[in-house]
DNA sequence: GAACAAATGTACTGATCTGTAAATAAAGTC
DNA sequence: GACTTTATTTACAGATCAGTACATTTGTTC
């Protein structure tokens, strides 16, 4: 039983794609990025697309994880929590490699409504709506449901502007909105 | 004089980037889409690059232009006029080719932030923020430059999150923020 | 109608793309 | 130690990538 080495290269192909794009990565490029040889990659993948799937699995799982975690160490109460998703954004846009979310840059590479890649990618923010969604019905809010839609509006939002512009200040502009409209919601 | 046949080519151009992509089109279907012979672009354009920021120009005047004359048209007054940015978004999420944001989706595929197309694509998000701040003023809103951002922040939100659900509902979510963050800076 | 510029078709370069074939080298399992 | 699985190297196929050479056609201007 080996867990490693498919994992392995999953886990090194993520972080050339998200550094360097999806189309403008080639097999070859991670190849000699990753140290896995090419016949060993189509052995675990039957073609790029599939790795490409692999990959945005797992980050999701990482990304998730690591987004509820942090507004859990951050924050008691379900309310707080949501205000301190914009924290936890901050200091994700604050890291050197920050290069904004790879969801949207493969929805954007991989337009069509019903291409895998786009529906996994539409997925992974489903998901998050359905936690934010929890969190505003515990904290008591009024509207959970559009709140949360609103609050993760703001998020995409700042993180599309975060790349942009290459600073981490959209992340406190969204939780200064994110906190008025919670207020209005109590 | 001859303004028709490199605007031509750009403005063809623009409509098979926009719903193929970047690195996904390559200068041989540009050719057969367009009907421009590859020889002629290349006279007109030094590199892809260069017919992607031309491209890329032509698209922020006709998108500002388009969202500018919208808000006008829709409503009076500044105060009135940010709220209608929403309806306009709406309007363009309802629209059949609608692909999200090609500036997004431009930096999604230029990541480095001193890449020319990734500049000019930070440059339109800019005098997005100039002009949405200058009608804050106007509306005699409490802070305008940061309830611009604010607004702005949902506008790209809105927008990522309607491509990558093929819905147009954001624009109202959007909408529904934005009127009570522009009723807290009265 | 001559002269010049712009646009064209065709064919090509060399590099890179995704994906494969075949033969070999490790590695664990019985 | 034989057997099976897994990973490896090397080389390749066929398509497509950005960009170019060259000769031809078209259109405008004088």
């Amino acid at each position: 039983m080996r867990p490693s080495k498919r994992d392995e290269l999953v886990q090194k192909a993520l972080k050339v794609f998200y550094r360097n794009g999806f189309h403008a990565t080639g097999m070859d490029m991670l190849v000699t990025e990753t140290g896995v040889s090419k016949t060993s990659m189509y052995n675990h993948f039957r073609t790029k697309e599939d790795l490409i799937l692999a990959v945005l699995r797992l980050r999701d799982e990482h990304f998730r994880n690591w987004l509820y975690r942090r507004m859990e160490e951050r924050a008691d109460t379900p309310r707080d929590q949501l205000i301190a998703m914009f924290d936890a954004l901050e200091d994700w846009f604050e890291e050197p490699g920050f290069r904004g979310c790879m969801f949207i840059k493969a929805s954007a590479e991989y337009q069509n409504a019903d291409h895998a890649i786009h529906i996994q990618s539409a997925e992974h923010k489903r998901m998050l709506q359905v936690h934010v969604g929890e969190l505003a019905r515990k904290a008591g809010l009024k509207n959970p449901d559009a709140l949360a839609r609103q609050l993760l509006l703001l998020k995409e939002g700042a993180i599309v502007t975060a790349h942009l512009q290459h600073t981490q200040a959209p992340a406190q502009d969204a939780k200064a909105a994110a906190l008025a409209l919670i207020e209005l919601a109590e």
